[in-house]
DNA sequence: TTGTATGCGTTATCAC
DNA sequence: GTGATAACGCATACAA
């Protein structure tokens, strides 16, 4: 690889006029300029990123902590971040995080050594304390870490509330809620909006709602703890749609017809909810909208654009599909 | 963050003897070792990975190419990649290519200026002889890209043959193939293995194979003019799960009985056919084995622990589930 | 308008 | 065993 001295040798210039040619910086001679820029392309030159790094102490490289890529609502979000930060020219770096938090304070350890400019993170788990302490940006998304923090989120609880009214709306005379991990301040919001709702009905006991951790297979078999326990359930709020595919099972194998018998919504309007069947009735987030926001949001902090906290909230809508219908009377 | 001076100073050594404990590297003496422990601790110093990045021209950097992270193949593979690259002390940097060979390009141009240490790529657009001069090592995933590379792979044809047979012995008449693109080297694969079974029988005509193009919408038209304009077709073998989920809808909304009247299975092993109904048949791949030893060559070859060529390919196996039956006779 | 010199934080070479 | 010091490639302060 070319450096900058074989494009000053080449082009009898400096070093510093190279540099001021390659970041526009400076007075340099239209002349000496397009001499320059004859030996950059003639050398097929490209400035050593590292070198720069070093130099200015940082990289231009972002990282998105995700609890686990495999998990079908992070896909979409990740895409939206690398897609931001190509546009944006940075670099970047996916870290599976597993929501523990002595990986996720390696992670941030590690890629501070390599002197990465910000970090979006999608995380319970990690100390609140902890992160504000990590000197450069921090953008939480999707989950509320720390009111020091920028944050793009949905409003879970309004959403929650329009859910469970919807199964209202249908007819619905007892619906219950498999709820999300109750340390997850998303998962949480969305329980109270239920709660808005139901809490005052005279049916309601708090048996009608079961923990399901945000994983299928919980969400299966709280959803068949409810069912069996509660057969009068006509209405069900996922907290979202990777569990709510669990609960259409669990209705499935306990042979409740869905939407027939029992309807079901859930929360988040990932892909995974079009292709069951009955394909799923959703809340659905802007997720790649919201992942795009805290990238861009990170960046403006990164380059000080805009240096003071943001806090967004997305709206969600609701989206029809086949796993809720209207009771008959 | 404290540097390498600081440590000495407080050590009162000097910045050499420091470099030799942090990397374990020449003489020194135990006493002075434990010193200057004792200052790293106390400043709770982290060498910084950029200055030794550009004093050895390497990153401890690895990046995977995907066409797109929302494809839900390709989540799996990358949760193995990171797995191994965190496991050897490497960054993990994503990139979505779109299957545009411009982007492709870019990337490699981009990452090569962070001194990247090498790609695991997944790919069929790239040019085979651009990617072979790409001076950092590379491993194909999934598709072969050009002969000079290490690649770690399955069985396609093999395993397409496997499918076929059995839906064959499960009593299958008229069996019609979904394919995916036609310049991807494992669809062309397991195209052909579907031929190795079928093409020898009377009733094998070419209209049996429709164009899915790896894609979820494509597949399911495409299975519609299959079973429209072959309603004696009785079994499916689909090119991928994703397009195996397209067929499966395709069969629904032309009110054909899956499993009952066709049987259909697909190709890949992903989590999604688990969340259909029916579930998915599949010749399900060891998607995170095949991702994490790929990172692994990659690996090796950067460490030059074993710097020539490897192809692996990993076997296939047949995963029954709800979407194929044995047909009454 | 341009060049010289210095520093970013490491590691490795060569003395001592 | 240990310490100066050059070098990695670049960008800036300061001179000219």
């Amino acid at each position: 690889m070319a450096t900058i001295k074989d494009v000053a040798r080449l082009a009898e210039v400096s070093t510093a006029t190279v540099s001021r040619v390659l970041n526009g910086n400076g007075y340099v001679h239209q002349g000496t300029k397009e001499r320059v820029a004859k030996a950059i392309t003639q050398l097929n030159y490209r400035p050593n990123d590292v070198a720069r790094s070093l130099f200015k102490g940082r990289s231009k490289m972002i990282a998105l902590f995700v609890p686990d890529i495999m998990n079908p609502f992070f896909p979409e979000l990740a895409r939206a971040v690398e897609d931001m930060a190509k546009k944006r020219d940075y670099t970047f770096v996916l870290c599976n995080t597993d929501d523990d938090p002595a990986k996720e304070v390696n992670y941030v350890q590690e890629l501070k050594q390599k002197s990465l400019d910000g970090i979006v993170i999608v995380s319970s788990t990690i100390s609140g304390d902890f992160i504000k302490d990590v000197d450069i940006p921090v953008v939480a998304l999707d989950r509320i870490l720390h009111p020091s923090l920028s944050s793009v989120t949905v409003n879970n609880r309004q959403g929650a509330r329009e859910a469970t009214t919807y199964l209202q709306e249908l007819g619905c005379k007892r619906i219950a809620h498999v709820a999300g991990p109750n340390n997850v301040s998303n998962a949480e919001q969305r329980l109270n909006g239920y709660l808005d709702v139901v809490q005052e009905e005279d049916w309601f006991r708090y048996s009608f709602i079961e923990q399901g951790g945000y994983h299928f297979d919980e969400a299966k078999k709280a959803t068949e703890r409810l069912l069996t326990k509660h057969p009068e359930i006509d209405g069900l709020f996922v907290a979202n749609d990777l569990m709510g595919v669990g609960a259409l099972k669990a209705a499935q194998s306990l042979g409740i017809a869905v939407p027939d018998q029992l309807s079901i919504i859930a929360f988040d309007g990932i892909t995974l909810g079009e292709t069951t069947t009955p394909t799923l009735t959703t809340m659905a987030q802007p997720i790649y909208k919201a992942g795009a926001r805290a990238a861009e949001i990170l960046i403006e902090q990164i380059e000080q654009q805009n240096d003071q906290r943001q806090v967004e909230e997305f709206t969600v809508e609701i989206v029809e599909r086949e796993s809720t219908r209207r009771r008959d009377a």
